[in-house]
DNA sequence: ACAAAAGTGTTTTTCTTACACCCATGT
DNA sequence: ACATGGGTGTAAGAAAAACACTTTTGT
């Protein structure tokens, strides 16, 4: 990360002996995701201009001069969900995509973001990008760039933390039942939970949530109304929450338990 | 990742909008990894000049033009540590750093990498750094720029990894013994494991590791010859090889199962 | 009364842990 | 003979999985 960068550009200061460097454009793209209605739902912007006029792609935007990614990022998700409180929300760095010809403009890097929210008003458009909506994941076609692989790689991430992390909570609202947030891991992992076994483990792990001591509160109309509960502080999660079968395509062969 | 790319910018082709748009310069970082003499050793290199002159960093340097980042961590790589068969080590994505402060002369994002390899010959300093080393993990002082952050990122990441992935097969050679292999997760993690129970777990995970057939070989000098094994097609480790006492720093409060 | 959702209890099975013991080799 | 590391066995404990059952609400 030292040496070699070129004389005559307007980023190189002196110092500098002179070698190849190019610069680079930098964005940030954004995986977003909500529970709504029993299902997974992805933040998308319909694009405006070529190349993929009129496609659907994730939103994102350039980092600014003086932006952290992480800083864009946020900004970014703040401008197209419309929300002023994106500071509850969950926002993970991905990794970055930098494949020469992933934008077939330009040199872009990107550097992508998963992030996670309770079920989220509806997008409003913002920014540059013609029309925000939340699409069922799955319920799409081919994305614009790469985003297809950002997405999938952003699902597995957020399916995988869910084993080892209390990333769940994100998922909810300030105040929530065991039931909605045995829904989000339900949903996405695309599997059903045993709700005793579920609640057992999930109150067997200090600081995962904590009850509200409040009222309960009714769920769907009918049915015993539900004790609250709000995020603990424990990130982690020991020992973890193991979907069944283990992650989707990667195992080797069996081993059904 | 669409729209607002400002005019008159060497990079911008026709049809963007003029909009705020800075060019970063985008570098790689590696924290090299390997396991030599029961000690988990970095691999870092001296830095010639300013900033940080004389002072321990991490390998890396500039991507180039049409390289992807993950090409330019390998050529990275591959000058640093002198080997010619890099292909074979394994190459991960961290993060991607981007404070705008973390160069002090330019704007700077640089995309860092974990590698593992077995026990990597003498590094030789190639390239620009005036001297590349093999160190042991936490033998240092503090790392140029926000190389320690960078480095503890990978060593947490690579902990985190072995509990729930093959990874561990990364850091031996073709061929090697159980005890080899436990030795790996016994350094980075710090602890002491039990061998039957170790010996049981990967055996009973199909797909981590596949005996050679081959004849046994002696390991130290002393004690009966080991059986030999090579690293099978399995990636996830599905249940998990959890590490007593969970991660280092990450838990809430008590819990000693 | 019944459906729906929350919550409790119990049994069975599986995995982990701890530790005792034998094997093969070099000194 | 004994130290050293490899390999097997086994029994106690903890956790996960499966499932029966009670509670509280709305219709």
């Amino acid at each position: 990360m030292n040496a070699r960068v070129p004389e005559g550009n307007a980023l190189a200061p002196e110092g500098y002996d002179p070698h190849a460097f190019t610069p680079f454009a930098v964005t940030v793209d954004l995986a977003v995701f909500t529970v709504r209605s029993s299902a997974l739902q992805v933040l998308l912007v319909e694009r405006g201009q070529e190349p993929y006029a009129g496609r659907w792609a994730l939103p994102g935007g350039f980092v600014l001069p003086r932006e952290s990614a992480e800083r864009a990022a946020r900004r970014e998700l703040a401008e197209e969900t419309g929300l002023s409180d994106v500071s509850g929300l969950h926002l993970e760095q991905l990794r970055t995509y930098s494949e020469p010809d992933r934008d077939p403009r330009m040199r872009v890097v990107s550097v992508a973001f998963a992030a996670l929210g309770p079920d989220l008003p509806e997008a409003r458009g913002g920014g540059d990008a013609a029309r925000a909506e939340w699409r069922p994941y799955g319920s799409f076609g081919a994305l614009a760039f790469d985003h297809d692989s950002i997405l999938a790689d952003a699902h597995d991430r957020i399916g995988a933390k869910l084993e080892y992390s209390c990333l769940a909570t994100s998922f909810c609202p300030p105040e929530f039942t065991l039931g909605e947030l045995q829904q989000v891991y339900e949903t996405v992992w695309g599997t059903a939970l045993d709700r005793p076994n579920f609640r057992r483990k999930v109150l067997a792990t200090p600081g995962f949530v904590e009850p509200t001591g409040g009222a309960a509160r009714l769920t769907g109309g009918r049915g015993k109304p539900a004790a609250l509960y709000r995020a603990g502080k424990a990130t982690a999660l020991h020992p973890p929450l193991l979907r069944p079968g283990g992650p989707r395509g990667s195992q080797p062969e069996g081993r059904t338990s």
